[in-house]
DNA sequence: CACATAGCTGCACACGTTAACAACGAACTT
DNA sequence: AAGTTCGTTGTTAACGTGTGCAGCTATGTG
């Protein structure tokens, strides 16, 4: 069928061992007959079996990078900036393979065979196990976006609170104090360090945080323009609103349209994550950049190192969040307070 | 160090073949010890070796996502869908690896023995080269998104003329008549598919085309952005643009607000694509819906079927568009045509 | 001239799995 | 009782590659 070494030695007159070790560019083999043997593998279109380099190298040449999920919850320009952080870094050396952590029934087909590393983009606790099981198999292994408690790994994550606090601090220093939240999925973690950053701000600048002013979402479009929508039923609205992503943002702000009022000069509005589009709708919107590209790639290199030196770091590593300031926040002027 | 067969049949006392009959749930086996050796197999954590697997019976259970590029041009929503619409598909039969033709400086890893079947994505005719050598080599290969020349596949591509047809004609059927377009990159097939459509509707309509409402951009919000600015400064505007993209009529929205100009009261804007976000932007876009997941779902289940009956079917198939009617479109009353 | 050495090549086995074929006892047939 | 069949298990080779060890030849060394 396919042209293996074996067809090639006997072309060559010499052992098949000859031709491996020639491809492989081995000292031991003579020039000539190196030469010799590549020109004639190259002639034959010859391609190496990689299921039969990998049974006896014990590497299979795979990369995995998993989310948690593709079905719902990941945006869409996570997962992109997610694969092309790691694209960027493994060039054409090792396979990509993407897959959510809750398509497999089993994870049979997880293992030291079938995978040289795996990369998990974490999004939800619900991972746990999955993290667990490629530790305990002592597969090279790197977790980003969510930190991870009881198993020891590399852990690159965004520093999701103190970029919400930069936020909440810079809607404060514009005049605003009549602050609302729309949080996110309850169980990410995301959700709690971006909620602790609004109120670690609203706190250190002694801003009432008020109970009404707290709405749940679940990161979708959808889920801001239903909170926004409750909040505008309030008697004493809020001047602002922090919602925990950009997505949400979009949805208050339809909502807010939707009533007659103008963002932002009736109520400002930001986000979180700097989708790439956020900067292209009417108001340009402030929010925070996450810098998913910059961990993955990050990530990515960790892990090559670790299999490379074929030994694991394992410690926490925050990566900065950055503030972007556009259109999407008003000023109030003649406020009372310093 | 991990488990194999051998193992398991050594402390079964039978012999290795016995077992491996047992885990395939071969029927030459007995009932009992079949169930012994599989609670063994449990009980000591086994799971086989992929990769001798695949070497003796020549699957790889790889399944390939091929993108022109990873780099530009991609959209994050494109990623998404067609990699959510193949997913979504396999289940956990196979691995998907995803990657960019372009990260490849050698093809050699792509071949019959690492590959079970490759779905690509074309989005511009450099891949060519890519999609001959695949055929040649006569790996089961479904190519979506872009029509294919010379060489005999499976393609599912959208009827992006009609859509654009379809467009074009709903903005002349609102009283449009001088309506301008922002042409996508230049050597992609979409962008001529849909200024074909366009041309096509305004000939079938007998509304004059002209040289300067015709503008070059690149399906990035900049040059959506940059083409209507030029629009902007003609001495007749367009009442209505068509923009190749959501990203540019993102852009062009970003010009015209600029301008003191209103969407839809001063110029009409539509995109082309539905992404995500596009129903949520102020005013809410209307645009044509690009069923790139339904595409990719399709591919991936005629991929499957050829891997399993091992016979290809080759013809092309256009995927139904679909006209999304939002609020960025105004109806200009009395006009003089009918 | 015997012997060590360097440079190159081949033999034989290993990796973990599947499968064709043989083998064996029990049950059934004639 | 001998032959046949069935159900179950084992023997052995195969998939394509890499590698430890042995072997060969030519060259250099004492």
């Amino acid at each position: 069928m396919s042209v293996t070494i074996k067809d090639i030695a006997k072309l060559a007159n010499v052992s098949h061992t000859t031709v491996s070790r020639a491809l492989n560019d081995s000292p031991l083999i003579n020039q000539e007959t190196k030469e010799r043997i590549r020109q004639l593998a190259a002639s034959l279109n010859y391609t190496p079996n990689y299921n039969a380099k990998s049974l006896v190298l014990d590497r299979s040449y795979n990369l995995g990078l998993f989310f948690s999920t593709l079905h719902t919850g990941t945006s869409a320009g996570f997962l992109y900036e997610a694969i092309k952080g790691v694209n960027d870094v493994i060039k054409d050396q090792f396979n990509l393979i993407v897959r959510g952590i809750d398509d497999y029934k089993s994870f049979e087909k997880v293992n030291r065979k079938s995978y040289d590393g795996i990369l998990v983009m974490s999004q939800s606790s619900t991972d746990q196990s999955f993290i667990e099981y490629v530790s305990e198999r002592e597969i090279p292994l790197v977790v980003l976006n969510r930190p991870i408690d009881n198993v020891q790994v590399m852990n690159l994550i965004p520093d999701d609170q103190s970029g919400a606090f930069r936020l909440v601090e810079y809607l404060i220093e514009q005049g605003h104090r009549r602050i609302a939240i729309i949080e996110g999925k309850e169980n990410f973690k995301s959700t709690q360090a971006r909620r602790d950053g609004y109120i670690e701000a609203m706190v250190r600048h002694q801003v009432p945080l008020r109970d009404d002013y707290r709405m749940h979402g679940n990161y979708d479009l959808e889920s801001g323009y239903t909170a926004m929508t409750r909040l505008l039923e309030l008697e004493t609205r809020p001047t602002a609103v922090f919602c925990c992503n950009d997505d949400m943002a979009l949805g208050a702000i339809k909502a807010i349209t939707e009533s007659h009022l103008s963002v932002p000069g009736d109520i400002s509005v930001v986000g979180f994550d700097d989708h790439m589009f956020s900067g292209f709708v009417t108001p340009a919107l402030t929010t925070v950049r996450r810098p998913i590209e910059d961990i993955s790639r990050e990530g990515a290199l960790k892990l090559l190192s670790f299999i490379e030196t074929k030994q694991m770091v394992k410690e926490t590593i925050f990566v900065r969040t950055e503030l972007v300031i556009r259109d999407s926040v008003k000023t109030i002027t003649g406020g009372l307070h310093s």
